[in-house]
DNA sequence: GGATCGATCGGCT
DNA sequence: GCCGATCGATCCG
C-alpha cells in the first residue's frame, strides 16, 4: 500500500528556474522500479537557465538532444556524459524557453539495500551524494528521459516534503563547468541544504573552500 | 585530506 | 576529432 501519491504540479515546475531549485530542496524524488520505491529527500541542485547562459546545454540552440528543455515543464531531461554517467533533471519555466534544474543530490531514504545493491557500496552517504550516484543507485537512465514528472502514472516522479528554510540554503557557483565563460562560471546557482550531511566529499570541500574564502552566501533573490 | 588522472562514448563543431 | 553539468582509484604529503 502507497503512503502517497501527489506528484509535484506542473505549475511548480512552470517558474523561474533558480526558484525552482531552491524549492526542490527537501522535497521528495520517488522511482518506481521493478515493484519497489526507491526514494530520498533532494539536497542539493543547480539551475541551468536558457541558451544565454554558457554552462547550459542549451547554448548551442535546439539539437535533438536539448528539445526537450524547450517543451513543457515537469518533465525529465535524462542525459548521458562523460561516456558512462547519466543525469536527471527537471524542465523548468514556460514552454519555448529552455532550461531546467539538476539534481544532484539526495538523502537516501525508501529502498536502501536496492540502491547499495546497485551501487555495489554500503555507506549510505555515497549512494546518492552526486548527479550520477544518485542515478545509478535509482536505476535511472537513457529510458528515462522526456517522462511526465507531474503524472500519477510516471514511475518518476517528485512529492512535496518538508520545507527548507531559505536561512538553511546556501548557494555557490555550479560544479564542473571550469572552462565555462565568466560571468556563469561563478553565478552561485547551485543550492545545498547548509549541513546536511548528506553530501558528496567534493561538496564539503566546496563548503569548506568558499567559507573561508568568504565566497559562500545565502540564498539570494 | 587534496590533487591528479583514466575510463569511455554521445553530441556537437 | 574534441570535449564534457562525473566518479573512483591512486599517488602524495
Amino acid at each position: 500500500m502507497r503512503s502517497s501519491l501527489n506528484p509535484l504540479p506542473r505549475s511548480f515546475f512552470a517558474r523561474s528556474t533558480c526558484t525552482v531549485a531552491r524549492e526542490l530542496l527537501g522535497c521528495r524524488l520517488l522511482r518506481l522500479f521493478d515493484g519497489e520505491r526507491l526514494s530520498g529527500t533532494i539536497v542539493e541542485t543547480e539551475a541551468y537557465v536558457g541558451e544565454e547562459d554558457l554552462a547550459c546545454h542549451a547554448r548551442a540552440g535546439r539539437t535533438a538532444r536539448t528539445a526537450i528543455m524547450y517543451g513543457a515543464a515537469g518533465f525529465s531531461y535524462v542525459y548521458f556524459t562523460y561516456g558512462m554517467h547519466w543525469m536527471l533533471n527537471a524542465i523548468t519555466e514556460d514552454e519555448g524557453f529552455p532550461a531546467a534544474v539538476l539534481i544532484r543530490g539526495l538523502e537516501p531514504g525508501e529502498g536502501l539495500e536496492e540502491m547499495r545493491k546497485r551501487r555495489g557500496i554500503q555507506d549510505s552517504h555515497l549512494l546518492c551524494s552526486g548527479p550520477a550516484r544518485l542515478t545509478q543507485a535509482l536505476n535511472i537512465q537513457g529510458e528515462e528521459n522526456g517522462l511526465d514528472l507531474c503524472n500519477k502514472g510516471s514511475n518518476i516522479w517528485i512529492e512535496a516534503c518538508r520545507k527548507v528554510p531559505r536561512s538553511r540554503i546556501v548557494a555557490t557557483p555550479r560544479i564542473g563547468i571550469s572552462s565555462t565563460p565568466e560571468p556563469w562560471r561563478s553565478i552561485p546557482w547551485r543550492y545545498f541544504v547548509d549541513g546536511n550531511p548528506f553530501v558528496s566529499r567534493s561538496l564539503r570541500d566546496s563548503l569548506k573552500r568558499t567559507t573561508s574564502s568568504g565566497a559562500k552566501q545565502r540564498a539570494s533573490g
